[in-house]
RNA sequence: GGGCCGGUAGCUCAGCUGGUAGAGCAGGGGACUUUUAAUCCCAAGGUCACAGGUUCGAUCCCUGUCCGGCCCA
C-alpha cells in the first residue's frame, strides 16, 4: 500500500493477490486515516474515477486489520539480494511480483499434471517416505531414526520401489507427487529436497511411456503458459511433440567417447581435461563424459533412449542387444527432466541386476544401489510388463518459469543456518 | 572440496593510494483537496559480517572465520 497524502484527501494503492486499485478518501467522511505502507486494511466503498481518470474507489469507511510493525523493504527496488530473497521469501513475494507469479505458474503447472493423469486413469498415492531401506535412484540418503521401532530409517531417495509393488497388486496405473531427499550437494539445478513425480503403468514399455510425457510436458506448458514455447537461458524452447529421439550411444559417439573399454574412456576424458579420478568404474566414467559433454548441449526438447545396463539396474534390456537397456531420459534447457524405462518384471533377473550394483559398490561407487531382498520377493508374485518415470518437478518449473535457478522455483531452499 | 566475486542504515546503493561514513526510498514529526516512485520542510537512523594483524590512525591493506552468489569437481 502506497499512501499520497494530500491533507484533506489521502490516496492509497490497495494491492492483493487480484492486482491494484487506488483509494480516495477524502478524511472528512473517513475520518483520520492512519495507515503506514504494509499495513493490512478491509475497505467499504463505491467506484469512482479520480481527476486524472484512473478507476479508483471511494471509500466510505476503511478499517485496519493489521498493523505493520516491521517496516517494508524498499518498494520500488523490491528485494533484490538473493540471500534475503530465499531467506524471508515473505518479504521477496511482498515486493517482488515475478516472484508471486512463478509460485502461481509452479502450482497452476502442478494443478494440471495432476488433472491429466487423472483423466489417463492413474491413481495417485502415497508410499512412506521413511524407509527402512533407500533405492530406485543412484544417491546417498539422509538417515535417521525410529524410535518407537528402535531402527534406523532413511528418507526416501525415490518412490520407484514402492510403486511398483502396487503394480503387483494390480492398480495397473499408479502415480506419486511427492518430495524425495538426496544427501548431496546444492547447485543451480540441485536441492537435496526437492519434488518428484513417478508414475508406473502396466501393459506398457517405455516407447508408450515417451508419448505420453510428450503429452503431459506439453500440455502443462499450455495450461500455464498458452504456448509451448518456453524462454529459457536466452533459448526459445518448443515443448511441443514430437521431440527429437537419439540414441544414448550415437550422442557419445558424436563427441567419439563411445567405448566399452574403462581405460580408453578415461583416457580420452583426461584428453579433454576431464578430472576422472572420482570416477572408479566404467559406469561412472560414462555418465560423467555424458554429462559434461551431451546434456549441456540439449537445448530443445530430446529424448536420449537404449542406455547401457551397468547404467540402470531396473531396465529392461532391450531384444536385440542385451547390453543395452530400454530406458530414456529427457532433456530440455541443457538439463535432464526424467528418466523412464521398460521395468524389469522378472525376480531373478532383478536379483541379478542387484547382484551386480553390489559389485559396483564393492568397487568404490558409493552411488551404487543396494538392493531390496523384500522388493524381489514382491517381483516373485508377477509383476505385468511395466513402463515407468520419474520427473523433476522442480526443474520443469524452472524451465515454464524462466529460472536459471532451481532456488528460484522452491519457496524455501536448503540454506545453512545464520545464527 | 577448489577458484573467483560479494556482505556498509529496514531496503537499494555510493564511499578516491589509509584520516573514525553518505544519498534515495522506507520509518518518525509537520504542510498541502486529485496524487501515481507525489512534492516540500524538520529530526532521527550505523559494532562498515565477525575475530585478529599491520599502522599514529583501518569500512579501505593482510590473515583467519561465518554467510551468500557464480564457475569448476
Amino acid at each position: 500500500m502506497a499512501r499520497r497524502d494530500m491533507g484533506k484527501l489521502v490516496f492509497l494503492d490497495l494491492v492483493d493477490r487480484s492486482g491494484r486499485i487506488q483509494l480516495l478518501c477524502p478524511v472528512e467522511r473517513t475520518g483520520e486515516i492512519d495507515v503506514h505502507l504494509g499495513d493490512v486494511v478491509g475497505v467499504a466503498g463505491s467506484p469512482a474515477k479520480s481527476r486524472r481518470g484512473e478507476p479508483s474507489l471511494m471509500v466510505d469507511s476503511l478499517e485496519l486489520l493489521s498493523r505493520i510493525r516491521t517496516p517494508l523493504p524498499d518498494t520500488f527496488h523490491g528485494l533484490t539480494d538473493v540471500e534475503q530473497r530465499y531467506r524471508k521469501r515473505y518479504l521477496d513475494l511482498l515486493t517482488n511480483e515475478k516472484t508471486r507469479e512463478d509460485t502461481i505458474v509452479r502450482s497452476r503447472m502442478v494443478a494440471a499434471i495432476r488433472r491429466t493423469l487423472d483423466e489417463w486413469g492413474f491413481v495417485e498415492v502415497e508410499t512412506p517416505v521413511l524407509q527402512p531401506r533407500y533405492g530406485g535412484a543412484f544417491a546417498e540418503p539422509f538417515v535417521t531414526h525410529y524410535n518407537a521401532l528402535d531402527e534406523d530409517a532413511y528418507l526416501r531417495i525415490a518412490t520407484e520401489l514402492y510403486l511398483k509393488r502396487l503394480i503387483v497388486g494390480g492398480l495397473e496405473k499408479v502415480y506419486e507427487l511427492g518430495k524425495d531427499f538426496r544427501n548431496e550437494g546444492v547447485s543451480f539445478k540441485h536441492n537435496p529436497e526437492f519434488t518428484m513425480l513417478e508414475w508406473y503403468e502396466a501393459y506398457a514399455d517405455y516407447r508408450d511411456t515417451m508419448e505420453r510425457i510428450e503429452q503431459l510436458v506439453a500440455h502443462a506448458a499450455r495450461e500455464v503458459l498458452g504456448t509451448t514455447k518456453a524462454s529459457f537461458r536466452g533459448h526459445e524452447i518448443d515443448l511441443a511433440p514430437p521431440w527429437r529421439r537419439m540414441k544414448f550411444v550415437d550422442a557419445l559417439e558424436e563427441h567419439g567417447l563411445w567405448t566399452r573399454d574403462a581405460e580408453e574412456l578415461r583416457r580420452r576424458l583426461r584428453e579433454r581435461d576431464v578430472d576422472v579420478s572420482h570416477d572408479p568404474t566404467w559406469a561412472k566414467l560414462i555418465d560423467h563424459a555424458h554429462s559434461h559433454f551431451v546434456e549441456p548441449n540439449l537445448i530443445q526438447p530430446t529424448i536420449l533412449y537404449d542406455y547401457p545396463i551397468e547404467l540402470s539396474p531396473f531396465a529392461r534390456t532391450t531384444d536385440d542387444d542385451p547390453t543395452l537397456v530400454e530406458r530414456f531420459e529427457y532433456f530440455a534447457g541443457g538439463m535432464e527432466l526424467g528418466n523412464a524405462f521398460t521395468e524389469i518384471n522378472d525376480a531373478e533377473e532383478q536379483a541379478s541386476r542387484f547382484a551386480f550394483q553390489e559389485g559396483e559398490r564393492a568397487a568404490g561407487d558409493v552411488e551404487a544401489e543396494g538392493g531390496d531382498p523384500d522388493y524381489v520377493e514382491a517381483l516373485s508374485y508377477g509383476m505385468p510388463p511395466t513402463g515407468g518415470i520419474g520427473l523433476g518437478i522442480d526443474r520443469l518449473a524452472m524451465l515454464l518459469t524462466g529460472n536459471e535457478s532451481i532456488r528460484d522455483v522452491i519457496l524455501f531452499p536448503a540454506l545453512r543456518r545464520k545464527d
